[in-house]
DNA sequence: ATGAAAGCGCTAACAG
DNA sequence: CTGTTAGCGCTTTCAT
């Protein structure tokens, strides 16, 4: 690989001004001309790793999420990437697999390879960003709030949950279920909240206690949760799914049991993804992932840019889909 | 943060010692636990990319795939980061959208980067290697083969175009469609050609051409070519969606139309995603993406390693699912 | 076993 | 505008 002293010797120049081209600082035109064509004739690269350990930072970007295999992970991914990309920043995934550990890893890698900044949906409540926010570093927090005073942006949780339980409610259903995510993690609480909500006042006779199931985030989750309501003395004749994966592994079970919707109310909050055989009977709350990303990636190029201004959360408005209505 | 400097002064060694000490070198036992109460003390990482500068290569590898919200491909991803990271390697994955511009970027920062060694389900026909495999690091070809003599990893995809078009002749099907991915990837064209010998063999009256067709690996391209086939003077019975997606999209329109298999026989190459209503009635011939990644993943890390055997390609069985015995 | 010292390739003062 | 120079933090001979 040619170094900048090979294209400054080709060039007659010296590697600085080399440097000062790749940089875009002035240079006479002459020069500049001089050294790109002893550039492109050395198939020369500028070393990103000599640039990082000289300027102390690297236009990457590390985006940490507890689930890479989630398609609404991968779509708010899309989102920052293409954000990024766009600003000329190359984007990491890392997949913490909702495990703390394996993203403190991630995050020691992100300081370590001196990366400019960090969006990233907390494997859980007891998430450590003390030392990467020590670095100084910008660190933008997606889907889920942290205790930390950073950037973030949410999706309008509570209302979700009002909005997939009050459209039970109007199709008619009484004993309306929730299963969410694990109950320490602020989304699935709000969304949980927000079912507690609109059935407390339109239902004060239920036990909502009963009716409510925290789960894993994953399809298992959603099908182990699903079969212990049905198992209830009195089961529930709808249910609210806390995210996309719960929802399908909710309206899994509930069609190997014969209970198709709508025999029994589905709402999912969060697009079902990838759907053959079309659930018309379900109502999606539809979360804006993509959206998600892009709001995110700009916040925190902007705090790469210097941004200096107080923290902000951004709540991403999400739309509701009515049962019957449903076409992806 | 702390360097090696800070540590060496404060155990009262040598700034070499220190890099022995992390380094695993010979290094006498009281020096290296002076040296590691120092470094605790300090809170000191090693700085990985001046490590990086110096050894000319990083324990990163990265992962180059068309499609980051396919899940046969985020599917891939965690086979090869479960064995990367057990081995001490991060993976970077980078999205080339199917896109040989963004594909060559990304090849070019892991160039520039010193990633170790590079995994790659290849854009197109189009991708080019010539650069990373100058810099002779081993790079290994993905779920797509290339013309390049490098260790690869596909999956039997003349076998399982041929299955999933004779499961559907068993059942009784006779005019039997193809929807593959773009025709210049060659398991599109493969596939294709499976299925074009079970029923070239079974159907010989067949215009096969007529009954083939050529879209985008996605849900979208799946659709619309269904509606080309539906369209048809005579239109098939059945159908061999050549991807996930494509199946997705195919089943999709089916449904629209009232035409749910197997009122239409339908049999997909890969799994379907996260089904909720589940499709009984569809083959599905189980392509194993987690073992393709970690398959690659051990070749790499043995390249990496230093194995210089002549280049492998190690073609990967699949399983048929016959419809009616499904279950996710 | 240990230390001194020379870079890896680049950038950012500082002169001129 | 341009060149000289001094490192960024680490590893690795080469002596000792």
């Amino acid at each position: 690989m040619a170094t900048i002293y090979d294209v400054a010797e080709l060039a007659k120049v010296s590697p600085a001004t080399v440097s000062r081209v790749f940089n875009g600082t002035s240079v006479s035109e002459d020069k500049v001309a001089a050294v790109r064509d002893a550039a492109a004739k050395l198939n020369f690269t500028p070393n990103r790793t000599a640039r990082t350990l000289r300027r102390q930072s690297s236009e990457v970007i590390a985006l940490v999420i507890p689930d890479i295999e989630n398609p609404y992970f991968t779509e708010m991914a899309r989102g920052v990437e293409d954000v990024a990309s766009e600003a000329g920043y190359s984007v990491v995934l890392c997949n913490s697999d909702a495990q703390v550990e394996k993203e403190a890893t991630y995050l020691r890698i992100a300081i370590a390879e001196h990366m400019s900044g960090i969006i990233i949906a907390t494997a859980d409540e007891n998430s450590n960003l003390d030392s990467i926010l020590a670095t100084g570093r910008p660190v933008v927090a997606v889907d889920r709030s942290t205790t930390y005073d950073i950037d973030g942006v949410v999706m309008a949780n509570r209302a979700a949950g009002t909005s997939a339980a009050k459209d039970l409610l109007d199709a008619g259903y009484r004993r309306i279920a929730y299963i969410g995510g694990p109950e320490h993690i602020d989304t699935a609480a709000e969304r949980a909240a927000g079912w507690r909500a609109a059935l407390s006042a339109a239902r004060p006779e239920l036990d909502l206690d009963e009716l409510e199931r925290f789960a894993t985030f994953r399809v298992d989750g959603g099908r182990a949760a699903m079969e212990e309501l049905l198992a209830l003395p009195e089961p529930p004749d709808a249910v609210v799914a806390g995210n996309n994966l719960i929802g399908v592994g909710a309206i899994q079970v509930l069609t190997e049991r014969g209970l198709t919707p709508p025999q029994v109310g589905v709402a999912v909050i969060g697009s079902l993804p990838f759907t053959t055989l079309s659930p018309t009977a379900v109502t999606v709350v539809r979360l804006p992932a993509r959206h998600m990303g892009v709001t995110a990636a700009r916040m925190l190029l902007d705090r790469i840019g210097g941004d200096a201004q107080p923290s902000r959360t951004v709540v991403l408005r999400n739309e509701i889909q009515p049962a019957s209505a449903v076409r992806s």
